[in-house]
RNA sequence: GGGGGUGUGGCGGAACUGGCAGACGCGCUAGAUUUAGGAUCUAGUGCCCUUACGGGCGUGCAGGUUCAAUUCCUGUCACCCCCA
């Protein structure tokens, strides 16, 4: 009696399978081809989580079953390996990151490994590994490199970049710095959230309310020199690409909102002096709108140039360039102070619409272009500098942030925009569009016409002109961090060793950099990052006999993630990053799987760097992820919570609330409650709600909550493979549910697909004798009822069906369906004594994508000798499909009376007889009249009577 | 506050272009079998009324369109995720 033990035959299989390089890619590809690809994992301290192997899961399915169909499958594994736990751990322990990294990235393997996925392990790379390093490094020297074409609307080489005569005049060191401005990796003075207890830069998502998230330390807004990728250069085609891909409209939109293209005009305000104004308007009209704004002007951008007329006062960004020129002497103090509070907010805490906008008057005014009305300027945080020009007319009437600032300070509000009728929404302060109103001669045009007429109006004049802007920023990309890609980037030093300003790429050949051994990686409080702390020997290298010193930021982790992709097409080349004419054979990505965590930065970076390597020429492929999927959460299993007061006493949740950190409080009360789990013993269902057993009146709670250490709900999928085995675990994370949904984890769940495998095996394995062997002993001896026989035309009927089903659904990433069609098909033929092996063997090959041990060891069972990964994938019959007969419901307004046995194909007029005559509806309808018949061939009949 | 998503039995979820709501699994109930079971097999299982026959109600809620609505339309509520 051999039962089915995965713990036996998984390691088995997985060993096969890697002796004979079952999964290696092919060297080139004939026919389809399928680039298949996960998002590569952090090597987290902690392990796989039982999220991981829901979309592993997915794409080896897909990669396995593309394998049977002659498809060349492209399935690789890496690590993305650089980031801050690693170096924290170094920190505290003064260990090598590259050790703690490595010894992690072991443990994944190993986890991964039994799964039993489909990878070709020899292609398995780590963004940490030197020669991985080596052509990021080179990639930045390629965006180095470039400038952005916008005539040709695409990157070229720097050396392409036209000078002006006056710069070539200037000398080598000026075109070097004009270079420098148009270079998409450049340096720049950024204003950067600097912590000086946690020694780091953070980014804005880390600070809150001036404090550092982690630890409460006060955290600075300071200008650093910082390395910057000029993505908003792209951010047009980055946008209109998207149009083409096969992602879900939500992540499309989730980037095109990042990205947020609006169209508008920048309009130029008159500051200068009155008497001036009508010589500055007659320059104007003669010279047009200026490329770069003079210092009589203060120049805006808004989307809503329609509602000019109804500016009542403007803003400027407290680092704004003119701050200093407009604020007039009896307010510099108080302009002085707002500043300083301003530098120590983010701009996350400052546009936060649930604190309180706050400004301060600096004394000065302009005049607004199209009426000549004398407005007030005033500073203030909500606008930011580095948006649009940094200030903005403010229209109190039609924009939210402007109303309320305006309340708070008591500012004039002009309507300028008449609703549509019935629309009552925006009563005070209205941002939909309607008609002009208050607005001079432009009084009742419709806001959309009044944008294209007011745009003519100011080029006219030359006082404005239409403009696109985009909320993309540039993107900081240095770090001050150990646990990174150094840059290959050298400062060139004078004979006093101070920089002259040249910069230069390190050579390719000298590639990588690799990062310096240290003493310690802990943090000096300085905003150095710890590369300065290296020795001398790497840190000032001679170059052509000239002093350079390294530059000692190191790369953001996103930058590995940004074409690993590419390197697995070509994981071990030494000459070049990836050999073009495989890229050409392998790109785009056809599936690409992972969490909806990245649907903005990562996938956005990774197109960027795409697009670059593109336009110079490197790769074919325009866009690297043709189709993409993100899965869902798997979330803990679901919990029965009650409240309680400290005293023991239960609360229904009717009477509980949380305050403003968050924790549970009495409504009415407001005094304390905890949170207790509940025993699904003690619950029971009261109408649409649970409540307690033993006290009805209390209502409790029932959902499932994220996993977290601290709730200690996590599921760890090795233990599942201990106990179940790795084909159940596979089997349940794909029946729990669709894809993309997240879903609550259920232990008792796997239990049921195992008990499906254990059928599956029984199908084919005789179980019930064997005497007193002990089971390694045990040989798998084929079950009685498996014959060589022809399959009757039932038994043809339900493979066919299933084989139909799983194809189509293996295509839909329904693989929850797909395997209950399976279970289907099982628990058939547990029920037929005869079992022909012709319907047996292509159920295995179905079944194989998802559970490939099972299936290997039962085809080997069958008498196969050699795996079954490239058996040609079953094909289905339709006309085995289909049932001569079928069962038509007959309804009588719109409810169903009975039931028709029918030749399939039986024409409308027979069945509207064959239902008139049945005894039932023939009863119901006596003494009625049929007012309408409604017959659906095949489907229903329905009488409408009276 | 803005955007996206989801609401179907005790639970996870099925249901193609509107056409038999609840596939499949868990759980539960009963029976068979076994030395035993957290094993296996068989049957049942949305809710309510009824001894039964049978009937009524049911896809978050309220309306609407239709012979027919989980599916389409309007409004509304709840929860989840992302952004601010």
């Amino acid at each position: 009696m051999a039962r089915y033990n995965p713990q036996q035959i998984e390691p088995r299989w997985q060993q096969y399978w890697a002796d004979n390089k079952t999964f290696k890619t092919p060297a080139s590809i004939d026919d389809k081809k399928l680039y298949a690809l996960d998002m590569f994992p952090y090597p987290s301290g902690e392990g796989l989580h039982v999220g991981h192997p829901e979309g592993y899961t997915a794409t080896d399915i897909v990669a396995r079953q593309a394998r049977m169909t002659g498809t060349a499958v492209l399935h690789p594994m890496g690590f993305d390996a650089f980031g801050l736990p690693a170096e924290e751990y170094a920190i505290k322990t003064n260990t090598h990151p590259r050790i703690s990294t490595n010894k992690n990235i072991e443990n994944f393997v190993a986890q991964l490994q039994e799964l039993g996925f489909s990878y070709d392990w020899d292609r398995q790379i780590s963004t940490t590994d030197e020669n991985y390093v080596r052509w990021t490094q080179w990639i930045f020297l390629q965006l180095f490199d470039t400038w952005y074409d916008p005539d040709q609307n695409k990157g070229r080489p720097i050396s392409a970049l036209p000078i002006p005569d006056e710069v070539t005049a200037a000398g080598p060191v000026a075109v070097a710095e004009y270079q420098d401005e148009f270079r998409l990796a450049y340096q720049t003075n950024a204003l950067v959230n600097w912590c000086p207890n946690l020694g780091t830069v953070l980014a804005n998502e880390e600070v809150k309310d001036g404090l550092s998230e982690r630890g409460n330390h006060p955290v600075e807004r300071r200008p650093l020199k910082q390395w910057m990728m000029r993505i908003t250069a792209y951010a047009d085609r980055l946008e209109s690409d998207l149009d083409d891909l096969d992602w879900s409209d939500g992540v499309k939109k989730l980037q095109k909102d990042w990205i947020g293209r609006s169209t508008g005009a920048e309009v130029d305000f008159f500051i200068g002096a009155a008497d001036q104004l009508e010589g500055w308007k007659q320059t104007r009209s003669q010279s047009g709108f200026p490329r770069k704004p003079g210092a009589d002007v203060l120049r805006v951008y808004t989307t809503r140039p329609d509602t000019l007329f109804g500016a009542t006062y403007m803003v400027i960004a407290p680092e704004h360039e003119l701050v200093q020129t407009l604020t007039a002497p009896q307010q510099s103090d108080a302009v002085e102070a707002y500043r300083e509070t301003a530098a120590r907010k983010s701009d996350r805490d400052r546009q936060d619409d649930r604190v309180k906008k706050t400004g301060v008057f600096t004394g000065s005014y302009a005049i607004n272009p199209v009426n000549g009305a004398s407005i007030p300027i005033w500073i203030a945080d909500y606008v930011l500098a580095g948006y649009g020009t940094g200030a903005i007319m403010a229209v109190p009437a039609h924009d939210a942030r402007d109303f309320q600032f305006a309340q708070t300070y008591d500012l004039e509000v002009i309507q300028v925009v008449q609703p549509p009728q019935g629309d009552t929404k925006g009563a005070q302060c209205f941002t939909g569009h309607g008609t002009a109103i208050n607005s001079g001669p432009f009084d009742g045009t419709p806001t959309a016409e009044f944008k294209t007429k007011i745009a003519q109006q100011l080029t006219q004049s030359g006082t404005g002109k239409t403009a696109v802007n985009y909320k993309l920023r540039d993107w900081l990309f240095s770090r001050q961090r150990f646990w990174g890609e150094p840059f290959p980037i050298l400062h060139q030093l004078d004979d006093e060793g101070n920089k002259t300003g040249v910069v230069i790429g390190v050579a390719e050949t000298d590639l990588p950099v690799k990062l310096p051994e240290l003493k310690d990686f802990k943090p000096h409080g300085r905003p150095e990052p710890p590369l300065e702390k290296a020795d001398d020997d790497w840190l000032y290298p001679v170059v052509d006999g000239k002093r350079y010193k390294r530059e000692t930021n190191t790369m953001p982790q996103w930058a590995g993630s940004c074409w690993y992709f590419l390197r697995f097409i070509d994981p071990s080349n030494e000459e070049v990053f990836v050999d073009p004419e495989l890229e050409k054979q392998w790109m785009p990505v056809d599936l690409y799987i992972g969490g909806a965590e990245h649907a903005v930065l990562h996938l956005l970076y990774a197109r960027f760097w795409h697009k670059v390597l593109f336009d110079r020429g490197h790769l074919c492929t325009p866009e690297p992820f043709q189709k993409l999927v993100n899965q869902g959460m798997i979330l803990g299993e679901n919990e029965f919570t009650g409240f309680q007061t400290p005293s023991g006493n239960w609360v229904s949740t009717d009477f509980v609330s949380q305050d403003e950190d968050k924790s549970y409080i009495h409504a009415t009360e407001k005094t304390p409650v905890t949170q207790v789990s509940i025993d699904p013993a003690d619950a029971e269902k009261s109408g649409d709600h649970f409540v307690l057993t033993v006290d009805p009146n209390i209502k409790i709670a029932n959902k499932a909550f994220k996993m977290s250490k601290a709730r200690g709900n996590v599921v760890n999928p090795s233990e599942v493979v201990q106990q179940y085995g790795a084909d159940s675990l596979r089997l349940y994370e794909m029946f729990l549910g669709p894809l993309e949904q997240s879903k609550p984890w259920n232990t008792s769940g796997v239990s049921g697909v195992r008990n499906f495998l254990d059928r599956v095996w029984r199908l084919i394995v005789e179980t019930d004798n064997g005497g007193d062997k002990n089971e390694a002993q045990e040989e798998n001896i084929i079950h009685a009822s498996v014959t060589d026989n022809a399959a009757n035309e039932e038994q043809l009927r339900v493979l066919h069906q299933t084989i139909k089903s799983v194809t189509t659904d293996i295509e839909k990433l329904s693989f929850n369906t797909a395997i209950a069609r399976m279970m289907e098909f099982a628990n058939f033929f547990t029920k037929q004594t005869t079992r022909p092996k012709s319907c047996l063997e292509p159920f295995l090959l179905l079944l194989s994508p998802f559970a490939p041990h099972i299936a290997e060891e039962l085809w080997s069972v069958l008498g196969h000798e050699k795996t079954l990964a490239y058996e040609a994938w079953p094909e289905f019959d339709e006309s085995l499909i289909i049932e001569s007969t079928v069962e038509v419901p007959v309804q009588i307004m719109g409810k169903i009376k009975s039931r028709l046995n029918v030749p399939r194909g039986t024409s409308k007029d027979e069945l509207e007889n064959l239902a008139l005559a049945d005894e039932k509806i023939a009863r119901l309808l006596d003494g009625k009249k049929i007012i309408k018949t409604v017959i659906v061939p095949d489907r229903l009949v329905n009488f409408v009577a009276k």
